[in-house]
DNA sequence: TTGCAAGTTGGAAACGTTCTTACTAGGCTT
DNA sequence: AAGCCTAGTAAGAACGTTTCCAACTTGCAA
């Protein structure tokens, strides 16, 4: 389904931002990837269809779509320190695997229904709340339990 | 209080890794430093009484530390990417102020009780788990509620 | 159709971190 | 107390990721 990158197209329409070529192309990369991506990743793909596209650019995009909360942005992983790119806008944590890296997203009520947000703690005002699951994903479990 | 840095300068010495002047003095720095410095920041400070102390040395013995569970890291800012450390082997949390990026420590047990470790979820083996709540520090939120 | 602000490009630069190489010294052994 | 071996250190180069820059191009409002 093509859906959510054509909402996405639609806010950026609607903000007056120039839907050019290569920003249709990189939203569409986005939309429906599940990865959890890096600039990187999506670079080398859509190189194949834009080969002048440069870093710039794929970067400048996804500025855009995480300023306008299209697409958020997680540091996964202590060992790659590249950014991570998350098209899904509904509220839910991830679960990252110690041994491949990935990234699953876990939806917000799996475990508790309600984060504390807005709540203050140590002085603080909380507005949010992000968690991050490690451990081992069914793949790197292998035979195991 | 100089306990934390006695214990970690004694686990060193327990697993047989030389402690060198460099490694007394960053141990030292870090070890009752709550606010979750920078490899750089550390490096700042130390440079003062270690002139010719290099990045490699101030990397490798957080590096060090990390491995044997003596100090945590976190990426706790997407702008920023340095790595943060923190002294605070006790299980607890992070907020992070949105607007001077301070970090604060949450005792595990501020709002629950038990992380949900070691269960399964979409197919994860849960290790463990880490939160980080946003918002604004005491100071930063001022006169405002 | 035109004008111009916004967007793109390619490369340079910035930033945090890791690596390399040669030198130094902690601390076990005796 | 001395020597030896290995781990640790210094300095800077290299690396991966991201941002910046200046010049050129183009979407789209009027």
């Amino acid at each position: 389904m093509t859906g959510r990158a054509d909402r996405m197209l639609a806010d950026l329409k609607r903000a007056r931002l120039k839907l050019t070529p290569q920003r249709i192309a990189i939203v569409r990369e986005l939309a429906d990837d599940l990865s959890h991506p890096t600039a990187h990743a999506l670079f080398e793909r859509l190189r194949r269809a834009f080969p002048t596209m440069s870093f710039a650019t794929v970067y400048s995009t996804l500025d855009v779509l995480v300023d306008r909360g299209l697409t958020g942005s997680l540091n996964a992983d202590p060992s790659s320190r590249a950014a991570r790119f998350d098209p899904n806008t509904e509220p839910h944590h991830h679960a990252i695997c110690d041994a491949c890296g990935a990234v699953v997203d876990i939806p917000i009520d799996a475990f508790e229904p309600a984060p504390p947000a807005h709540e203050r703690l140590a002085g603080f005002r909380i507005l949010r709340e992000e968690r991050t699951y490690r451990g081992l994903c069914e793949p790197c479990r292998g035979a195991d339990t």
